[in-house]
DNA sequence: CAATAAACCTGACAATTGTCATATATTTAA
DNA sequence: TTAAATATATGACAATTGTCAGGTTTATTG
């Protein structure tokens, strides 16, 4: 039980900033913190979730397996969000798996918890409900980027992605450092042509490259590429 | 003012259900019923809502367009179900049109009658919440589908979708007819390959063609086709 | 540190899908 | 009813993307 919920500065990011001094200490002290490493998992596809995860540091991939074999990285989370909050509110197992993508903290909150609140306080009813609206939207438009951009687009747009959420380090390099896989899992492509598409970049000076590491070399061109030059 | 919402069907089918009588009566007084006409607009992109739609009857596509001019369909709204929420309930304008694909009644009902009993009546606010999750879920389904699914497993699956969904008449003729290019905005492809895999699957068996309408020939064909075989 | 495993990279080729051109059918409206 | 507009259809070809096969580099572990 590392700390309080009430002095978590975390939850100035998400819908748990509704809620009262009472329910928040309801919450408190029934959550468990967690650590994981690089590359585990916090829930699996299918799996009946008994609460959320609230993530305190580091970064989840939430991603989905198809019949094929083949993994969709359907979005990421960080600092502030809440992972399997979909799943609770529905009553439904989770549609998707989340496995840590960097080393991470996070804090589990059982469901009881949750519902209690969600049927007795509106505020938060309605702070969870935007943001569900936001996250939908957002699957709207990737929807829309997968069926109407090429491939290349839409590695530019993750890598301009990455930097606006995450950030680069002194160097100028991306501070999430995904593996090719991983790109290619978000961008829904074969890793091959991920490689390759990540190697013609590199040639014509649009990101550079250290081992995994991946920097923006020039944003303007980036961004030219997604909106179609 | 054709009639009451106290006793309309359609709000078995939706969130309108938990609202008490009194909230109710209130979207009663002040929505207003709209009919439309097959390619009519009941809102397009960008528009900032004043309410929410309630389809009475018919059937609407949600799409938005890209840049490149393509239109994406991201998902159907028929009798029962409301558009316009996620916009209303983020307080942002709408990230997608919605165009009647069928004749239509609709019901607008102001956002006042819906934000006043989202902040003061759990129950509603769960209830909606309960149906984003689940526009959600799906979305990420799509999501999936879009990024790991052949042209040709997405057509097989648009046709068991609507079969599934708005059934089929006296003749095994899928009750919603979308023209070919409506297909192809929803499958995401070039109309050319729609109509194209259309005919293949017409000379394949697996359906039947009548002018505009199509009819599932074999079911089970395309279920396969759909799983991967 | 060497051995092994995992991740990354590239070439060659095949399959899928998009584009352009053009033809036919169907619907709409004068 | 006929003319115009729109939707459907097909061929030819190009561009994009995936697959397989083989490398190299980088990370991990005994």
């Amino acid at each position: 039980m590392s700390s309080r919920c009430e002095n978590c500065i975390i939850r100035q990011f998400n819908s748990l900033r509704a809620m009262s001094k009472e329910e928040l200490k309801k919450v408190s002290d029934s959550k468990i913190s967690k650590t994981l490493k690089k590359g585990e998992a916090i829930f699996q596809e299918g799996e009946k979730l008994d609460g959320v995860f609230c993530v305190r540091d580091g970064v989840s991939k939430l991603s989905k397996l198809s019949e094929n074999g083949k993994n969709q990285i359907v979005r990421l989370a960080s600092k502030g969000e809440v992972m399997g909050q979909r799943a609770v509110i529905a009553e439904e197992s989770t549609n998707l798996s989340a496995i840590a993508v960097s080393d991470m903290e996070v804090c589990f909150i059982p469901k009881e918890a949750i519902s209690n609140t969600l049927d007795t306080n509106p505020n938060f009813a309605v702070e969870v409900l935007r943001h569900m609206a936001h996250d939908l939207r957002e699957a709207d438009d990737v929807i829309v980027n997968m069926s109407q951009k090429t491939v290349k687009q839409r590695m530019a747009e993750a890598f301009l992605y990455l930097k606006k959420n995450y950030g680069e380090d002194a160097e100028g390099f991306l501070t999430l450092t995904l593996s090719r896989e991983d790109y290619s899992n978000v961008v829904g492509t074969a890793t091959e042509s991920c490689i390759r598409i990540i190697s013609e970049f590199k040639k014509k000076g649009l990101i550079k490259t250290s081992g995994k590491k991946i920097g923006i070399a020039d944003e303007r061109k980036l961004l030219e590429l997604v909106e179609g030059f």
